[in-house]
DNA sequence: CGAGGTCTTGAAGACTCTCAACTAAGGTGG
DNA sequence: CCACCTTAGTTGAGAGTCTTCAAGACCTCG
């Protein structure tokens, strides 16, 4: 049931059938949130562990303008805050996009079962680096990257996280974010956006359709917007068919000299 | 000699002399890296962990168009990768941007440490809880934030932690910093952040002096660019004069009505 | 069918970038 | 001690990406 979870920390540490029960005993308490609704709010001072089971959530802040910055978005699997009740005070927003199932755990029960299993204290831990990874990967989308590069690259970042879940099947995905959304999470506005993925789309990287974002050559893609997989820190396994290599940049060697005559966006920003 | 780390911790936990000692007693094997090096490159796998002991350092990443994107800044006390061991490679470097010491601290002795003291493990698990809201609040300056603002935020922020740690006298700290520097941290041009610290100077809000930054009125800076100190989850005490309330934006309430005819710069980018 | 949310489109303007050159400040060597 | 070099900071003008404002089309749903 709670397999999300599981296949997510399995993308960055294999489990034992023990561990893997271990996880699924936490997950007890499940409620739904509604879509548009906080799962937690900006000040809260939550109690437990939140554990998004199903559906789409949104970490975000609001500025004084009124302003929204989205700076992460999280689908099955993935922990709201596996960490925030130490501190006093949210200093941030999570709300669902889709209608969420949410797991409340308790916080002991994380602290027994990471001290119980060293393996699973590692999962928990990389998995939280690799939230941090795409943190800084958003923060090269917006600043050095020009839009339609930054949005690709979102796309590929949630077209990966959404097979590593096992959410799609291979090259097709529902996306249920807003133009909106997108922008909120790019630093651009709706509009722009709207135009960005019509180049997109006018390009063929991408179709849309009813929520279901379809790619018809990730490798396209994601060459496109120099989107490179090695900050998701995949353990090493060919399930997942993500072009390698991982860490290719050597030193002097220069990154595959543009043969083809493919896409590629305008040079970036500096 | 290592009190940075200490201080440090105690902004966001209160230590005991014996927990203070533990601290102290791990950072031994301390090395000089000389500025413009790196402390940690893309691609490393660290064996031991890295505490910035003296100077400033900054985490980077760079992409294939030879284009960089700051993704923090280090002063002294702060740890460059208290986790990044779990990882198998780096995906992106840490440099020194001064001549730095940089204390190489053995995993186990983390692990003892905060094995034997839960204060401790909390006080190494908020300070990695702040760096991640730094983190999100870079994500608001580019992208939510006009230029001006952005780095007027980014200065605050930077006079705050120098401060916390006792690197400067209330309004005028060391920042060993380029232009260049703070370009890449914001993702700007060279250029224009030249620009804009002439409009924060002229405007009063600033002064430089040979890599001395200079805040006439903390006050005005931080209201010109609407920053807050919440994010940085200080434990309630009296030592750090900065102006509260933290958690002030209740439902509903409206944040101060701009009352005064201060310097507020443009309304930010929706 | 009306209503609200989301997506599109156009035109004008603003913020930020690019390019290029010049000044200032430090350090080194003769 | 000064010429020379390198790095960092400044300045100007023109170009572009992205924003703003506003309105219309589309779509889903009660």
């Amino acid at each position: 049931m709670h397999s999300y979870v599981i296949r997510k920390l399995e993308t960055v540490e294999r489990l034992s059938d023990l561990e893997k029960d271990m996880v699924a005993s936490v997950c007890r308490d499940v409620k739904v949130v509604p879509r548009r609704q906080d799962i937690i709010s900006d000040g809260d001072s939550p109690e437990h562990l939140h554990l998004l089971v199903d559906g789409w959530a949104t970490r975000y802040k609001i500025l004084k303008d009124g302003a929204r910055r989205i700076t992460a978005f999280m689908m099955p699997g993935d922990f709201c805050d596996l960490h925030a009740t130490i501190l006093c005070a949210m200093d941030h927003g999570i709300m669902a996009i889709t209608d969420c199932k949410v797991a409340y755990v308790a916080n002991e029960d994380i602290d027994r079962i990471t001290r119980s299993s060293a393996t699973l204290a590692r999962a928990f831990w990389r998995a939280t680096l690799v939230d941090e990874a795409v943190l800084r990967q958003w923060l090269v989308n917006s600043g050095r990257r020009v839009a339609v590069e930054a949005i690709a690259h979102l796309l590929c970042e949630l077209h990966l996280r959404a097979q590593l879940v096992g959410l799609e099947s291979r090259d097709r995905f529902n996306l249920p974010l807003t133009q909106e959304d997108l922008a909120d999470a790019t630093g651009l506005t709706t509009v722009h956006v709207n135009r960005m993925l019509q180049e997109l789309r006018k390009q063929g990287l991408i179709e849309m359709d009813r929520g279901q974002l379809f790619i018809p050559h990730v490798a396209a893609l994601r060459r496109a917007c120099n989107f490179e997989d090695d900050y998701f820190h995949l353990k090493m396994s060919d399930e997942y068919p993500t072009d390698r290599p991982r860490h290719s940049r050597l030193a002097g060697e220069r990154p595959d000299a543009d043969s083809s005559g493919e896409i590629r966006f305008s040079p970036g920003r500096r």
